[in-house]
DNA sequence: TTTCAAGTTAAGAATGATTCCTAAGTAATA
DNA sequence: TATTACTTAGGAATCATTCTTAACTTGAAA
């Protein structure tokens, strides 16, 4: 973890590892909030606006991702494999969705059909919808 | 478009007529300002509060769609057909994108590979990237 | 037509998420 | 250890969005 952050060029801080090391931790796709109240404990002195600015910083360099929900709330997804995303209205969670199939399916048509004039950066699948059981668990097949 | 807006149940206002008319001409998924503004010529006394609570009505009652950027900005879509949007992060540009194949593709796809527990709402594909030469249009195939 | 209840609006205040500022602190390097 | 560039805490500022409320409209009914 040291190691992932110092070879982006960036500096090795404690907070960048406390940071890091939390949203690693959650796996479903914290807020700013969440990590900052994840880390609070441990780290009192760490700021809100630190917190902020570290997050943005990581996006910026590759070290996580970024995802709006439909209703625009910012959470954060240390998982770096192209993913989708199911996003459950009433719960708010949010499921990872994999496939690898899906990928080559989307990625196939996109070489087909060029867009021209556009640098792709990333192409992403959100599923949104409400859990019919908000007590049981979102799966796929 | 009086009759579109009655059709949902609710009450055929000025204000309302207005600023849907506007959403409907603006094809290039505008901001809550752009239409504030956009109306402002004609209309100056409604605030900027009514086109925010307009706006939002209208979502709610399938009038018209909501959009956010990867940088979390709020857009409107009065194009309720189901089509992907290929967003420009430099030129904050949003382009629809319509592909009956790429549809069937998706929809075919979640109809083998079955999302239990969800009732989806709706699937959002959104392409990400940097328009290469900016004066040019994206344009697809 | 007139009346009336329910729904809508303008204006401005309030909120709340995010960004900005800056002085003090720290990491990497030699 | 000294130097430099980068980073942080804390708090203020910003700014998009929501809320509040009194006045106004709409649509339906009498
Ligand atoms: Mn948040
Ligand atoms: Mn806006
Ligand atoms: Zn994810
Ligand atoms: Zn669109």
């Amino acid at each position: 973890m040291k190691e992932k952050i110092a070879g982006t060029g960036l500096k090795v801080t404690h907070q960048r590892m406390v940071i890091y090391d939390a949203v690693l931790q959650m796996n479903f796709h914290p807020t700013v909030e969440q990590i900052y109240e994840d880390i609070q404990g441990e780290n009192p002195s760490i700021s809100l606006g630190t917190v902020y600015k570290t997050l943005e910083t990581f996006v910026e360099y590759g070290l996580i991702d970024r995802v709006f929900t439909e209703e625009g709330v910012r959470r954060y997804d240390p998982n770096l494999e192209h993913h989708g995303h199911i996003y459950c209205t009433n719960t708010r969670e949010i499921v990872d969705y994999y496939s690898e199939e899906l990928n080559e399916i989307i990625t196939g048509f996109f070489k087909k059909r060029k867009v021209n004039n556009l640098k792709i950066k990333n192409i992403t699948l959100q599923i949104n919808g409400d859990k019919i059981d908000p007590d049981k668990d979102i799966t796929i097949k």
